[in-house]
RNA sequence: GGCCCCGUAGCUCAGCUGGAUAGAGCAACGGAUUUCUAAUCCGUCGGUCACGUGUUCGAAUCACGUCGGGGCUACCA
């Protein structure tokens, strides 16, 4: 149902007898794609100009010569040669009308199914627990679940990680508040709250002795736990007895667990985030690492060195002296000279624990481009380890910066907390609700009287769909800019706009009292008698192609810029073809399929990106 | 110092494995509605694609250099 690889096929027996190198057929073939200008057609052939070089030729005629040799189809039009050797392809609008009713009747929307699934392991959000939420967590979060959603709809198998942070000094301040802060009839009552607020005061305490050093306004918010105020060194004392083994403070580290667990859970359950199939965090390693650095040891691919156990640098090299270290990329440490591990020991534990586990074909870490040096090395010294078998794949992105463009860390106070930007959020879905249905009434528009629960649920799906979207939509590579007004905008290319659409769908089916049963296991005939119809056909039939190069690139932008021309198409036949006042009764049954898959398209698409749909806003 | 990323309309961003006149949204301005949901649609305005040189039929896209911003650079993750 997708055109591209009719047209591939259409073409490639011609190419292969034109060129003189085989081998450049599969790039030729590539270089049909999507006409950025509907004049020139829907698909456009850009392959004439280097295959003239090939030949010797000039462009406009080979070009000729290959539409001279295309044999009938009723795929094409009469392809036309314009510029200097572009060849525009033309669907048939009858092809389309035929290919649509057949997607229509499809459960998988034209998905073909994999010759070859495969199995990823997909690391991603991987927070510190014990710490909220911070804005910055959103977009391993959101990418790592849309990716997950994405390659398990396509039919790959997709195992979930989430490797947590659960082992660091967040807990020495935990255990150090729970012995000095504590109230016990609070942490009876309500542990998580209070284990929440205790974490606060710590935090407060640390800051302004960090102030009385009079050295807090150069210091991030995020790294007041580096500072040395006697609170620091106290928590510290307690996360080295805690990793120590100190039977007391691991049986507080059990206990905070669970709660500090549950407050993530609230969070990613009010995202609407896929449970992760693990969350092996940093704790969980933890036993492994000895045998880590013992292993390698053994191996010979670690060795000691000042001290630390380090593995050498891509290049085979451990920088010694001032002049390499200046030239040359760091080793890795596997072992600190007072004993500790790092996290690239654990990184390659996890490694090793994941083959072994899952056995995957590849393995993805949605994380922070600022750690593309640690995974280049990280993935080098993996290889070296004998992980060979596996893809290893680090899919980065941009930097979360506040309005002004510079780090969000410098931020101060609460106010990039993921939480409340999320109430805020659900509180603008409301108040957008309420505005519509204030204006649509006051229009003389019959609005219907939903009961608060529904409008609650309306207000939660337009709130957390538009925070995703904004993210979403955005190249992952590119640095985020993160402003409220850009996260909660309801209008244009936004999550809104997409739900608005697929609810405009539902509502004619509600209107007219049809059931959209049979417009699915027997689809009528589809009639292409005016533009929108035919833009939308086509569209419809390009939903493959985009979740295909979405999973490809591991980039869901691809597949909000596919939704926002579906429900551009959609709003354009809304506005110039009337379904159910069509002049006939097949032009009816032809609208209404069309409205039917547009919003199946919509919301599975949407769904893909983890955002939801509601049947009336 | 070395390496990596970025610089496109007033703002936020697409486009970057070279392809036709560089596209969206927002903002500004002007229109459309007794609606199958106006959270919409149509139109206008707006660009030396940071700058320079090169590669070629063709460069926002590739190469080199300059300027500007950010990041990483063995004992934090």
């Amino acid at each position: 149902m997708n055109p591209l690889p009719h047209l591939r096929t259409l073409f490639e027996p011609i190419l292969t007898q034109l060129a003189t190198n085989a081998a450049k057929v599969p790039d030729y073939l590539g270089m049909i794609r999507v006409s950025q200008n509907p004049e020139h057609g829907d698909y456009q052939a850009n392959f004439a100009m280097p295959l003239a070089k090939e030949l010797k030729k000039k462009p406009p005629d080979v070009a000729a010569e290959i539409i001279a040799k295309l044999p009938e189809n009723d795929l094409l039009e009469l392809p036309q040669v314009a510029g200097p050797g572009f060849i525009n392809l033309k669907l048939q609008s009858d092809w389309l009308a035929q290919q649509v009713r057949s997607m229509a009747a499809d459960s998988r929307l034209g998905i073909t199914p994999l010759a070859q699934p495969k199995k990823f392991v997909i690391d991603y959000s991987s927070p510190n627990v014990a710490k909220p939420l911070h804005v910055g967590h959103i977009r391993s979060t959101i990418i790592g679940d849309a990716l997950t959603r994405l390659l398990r709809y396509l039919g790959h198998s997709v195992i979930s990680d989430n490797h947590l942070g659960d082992w660091g000094t967040q807990f020495g301040m935990l255990i150090h508040g729970y012995r000095n802060f504590l109230v016990q009839e609070a942490y009876a009552k309500d542990p998580l709250r209070e284990l929440a607020r205790v974490y606060v005061e710590i935090r407060h305490l640390i800051a302004k002795e960090a102030e009385d050093l009079a050295i807090a306004k150069r210091v991030f918010p995020d790294d007041i736990e580096d500072l040395q105020t006697p609170t620091v060194v106290q928590c510290q004392r307690e996360t080295a007895k805690l990793h120590a083994g100190d039977p007391d403070n691991v049986a507080l580290w059990q206990e905070f667990m669970p709660h500090c667990l549950e407050a993530l859970h609230q969070v990613y359950h009010k995202l609407g985030i896929l449970p992760f199939d693990h969350e092996h965090g940093e704790s969980f390693y933890n036993p492994m690492l000895p045998g880590v650095v013992a292993d390698m040891l053994a191996k010979g691919i670690a060795f000691e060195s000042e001290g630390a156990i380090v593995v050498p640098n891509v290049k085979g090299n451990v920088p010694k002296t001032e002049e390499e270290r200046k030239k040359e990329e760091p080793p890795a440490l596997i072992r600190k000279k007072d004993g500790a591990f790092t996290y690239t020991t654990s990184d390659l534990a996890t490694i090793k624990y994941r083959i072994e586990a899952f056995q995957p074909d590849a393995m993805v870490y949605v994380v922070d481009f600022r750690q593309a040096l640690h995974f280049r090395t990280f993935f080098a010294q993996a290889r070296r380890w004998g992980c060979s078998d596996v893809a290893l794949e680090h899919v980065s992105f941009g930097a979360m910066l506040s309005r002004e463009g510079k780090p969000l860390k410098t931020r101060e106070g609460n106010a990039s907390e993921l939480l409340p930007l999320l109430d805020d959020a659900v509180e603008l879905g409301l108040r957008s609700y309420r505005e519509s249905y204030a204006q649509r009434k006051e229009f003389g528009h019959d609005v219907p009287e939903l009961s608060d629960a529904v409008i609650q649920d309306i207000a939660e799906a337009i709130g957390s769909g538009a925070v995703k979207y904004a993210d979403l939509s955005q190249n992952r590579n590119s640095d985020y800019k993160y402003d409220p007004e850009k996260m909660l905008a309801t209008e244009g290319n936004t999550a809104t706009y997409m739900q608005y659409a697929y609810a405009r769908c539902r509502a004619i089916f509600r209107k007219g009292q049809i059931d959209d049963a049979r417009f699915r296991s027997s689809p009528p005939a589809v009639m292409i008698v005016h533009p929108a119809e035919r833009t939308l056909c086509l569209q419809l039939l390009r939903f493959e192609e985009a979740l295909l190069s979405a999973a490809a690139e591991y980039m869901p932008h691809y597949i909000t810029a596919y939704l926002w021309d579906l429900a551009k198409s959609l709003s354009v036949f809304y506005e110039n073809c009337p379904v159910l006042t069509a002049e006939s009764p097949e032009l009816k049954e032809s609208r209404l399929l069309l409205v039917d898959l547009g919003g199946r398209v919509m919301k599975q698409a949407l769904d893909l990106l983890g955002i939801r749909t509601v049947e009336r806003m």
